[in-house]
DNA sequence: GTCTATAGGATGATAGAC
DNA sequence: GTCTATCATCCTATAGAC
């Protein structure tokens, strides 16, 4: 212990913040510990080295993923079809609040440091499989035709947003999300019995 | 000129090379130039600086688009809605020659310097808006059912083709791409006439 | 646990000869 | 256009006092 929030905390949000921001690569040691006030020798008595900060900025979003992402739009719908569409729309929100800069951090990071890093790798698959899952069950609660699976139908929900975003993030605007979402619903609508 | 293989092709297909094995921050300007065999002096001689040679990188992305990305499967199959998953058959093969570890090269340099370079966001959305341009091509020859528009289908379909590569590479097994191409398959083909 | 100080090497980029 | 040589800075990581 060290204060209101632990020095360890303060470096893991720092970092976290700036992988997002910047990326893995382009962020130094000197960048989180500056935003986190404190000095490097703190860092490196909490981490062995930078890819060891990256696994504790992981486990700290997969934490996050149940509160952060799915509990705030399944409180406010009931339905589940329309639960997986308010968790859709809230990624919306996220490009229009950062002017189409918003990027999803685990699919950033699948893509930057997945070839280089295994335990970064399986981390980020974790982060995508409890992603998958939360969605899951709420087709698993659908009345859908014979041959669809829950769990295949969540990866494709997955694929879609991931895809989406970045092609919103890519044209600045959120028209690609948009169709995305759309052609989504429809394909979904008509999975139901 | 200077030989066979002029020199800025060498450094520009390096480049191309290394921003896709390793992203374009994880890769320096002496990494470039090794691979190219010649000096930084050459390498700075043909371009102001880092981003420039990411900027030429895309240009060359873009030109070798239609070539090696869409003709050699437009070349095996004649029907256009089978030309379309041909297309994606290739992204799948990419992803087994190269055991998971294929990313988009595009999908890639969007999500790391997007947001930081404006050149070359602009520079990765045309490579988008191409990729879209060539499939929406091929479901224009389609009998669609009224209100289906190609341009917004070709977006889901680069959608779904960069969403399930991701995750593909980030669960290392061709599983979650598989399932995404197959529920594409099953809502472009609810769409024809 | 946190600090100062710094090692040791890599980085992007430049100068100027040829 | 290509080369050698190098600058100035930044980087990750470490050592050791407190």
């Amino acid at each position: 212990m060290a204060g209101p929030v632990a020095t360890r905390d303060k470096i893991v949000g720092s970092a976290l913040e700036l992988f997002w921001e910047r990326g893995y690569e382009a962020t130094g040691i000197s960048d989180i510990v500056e935003r986190a006030g404190v000095r490097s020798g703190s860092l490196y008595h909490f981490f062995e080295n930078k890819e060891h900060v990256l696994v504790a900025v992981l486990e700290t979003y997969q934490a996050a993923l149940i509160p952060h992402i799915f509990d705030p739009p399944f409180q406010r719908e009931r339905d589940p079809l329309e639960r997986i569409f308010a968790v859709l729309a809230d990624y919306r929100n996220r490009l229009l609040t950062t002017a189409f800069k918003y990027r999803c951090p685990i699919g950033s990071l699948a893509l930057e440091v997945g070839p280089v890093s295994e335990r970064a790798r399986v981390l980020i698959d974790a982060n995508f499989a409890a992603w998958r899952a939360a969605i899951a069950s709420q087709l698993s609660q659908l009345r859908l035709r014979r041959g669809n699976d829950p769990a295949s139908l969540a990866a494709f929900v997955l694929t879609v947003m991931e895809g989406g975003v970045m092609q919103a993030a890519a044209h600045r605007s959120a028209e690609p999300y948009d169709e995305s979402i759309a052609h989504l619903r429809a394909y979904l609508t008509s999975l139901l019995k």
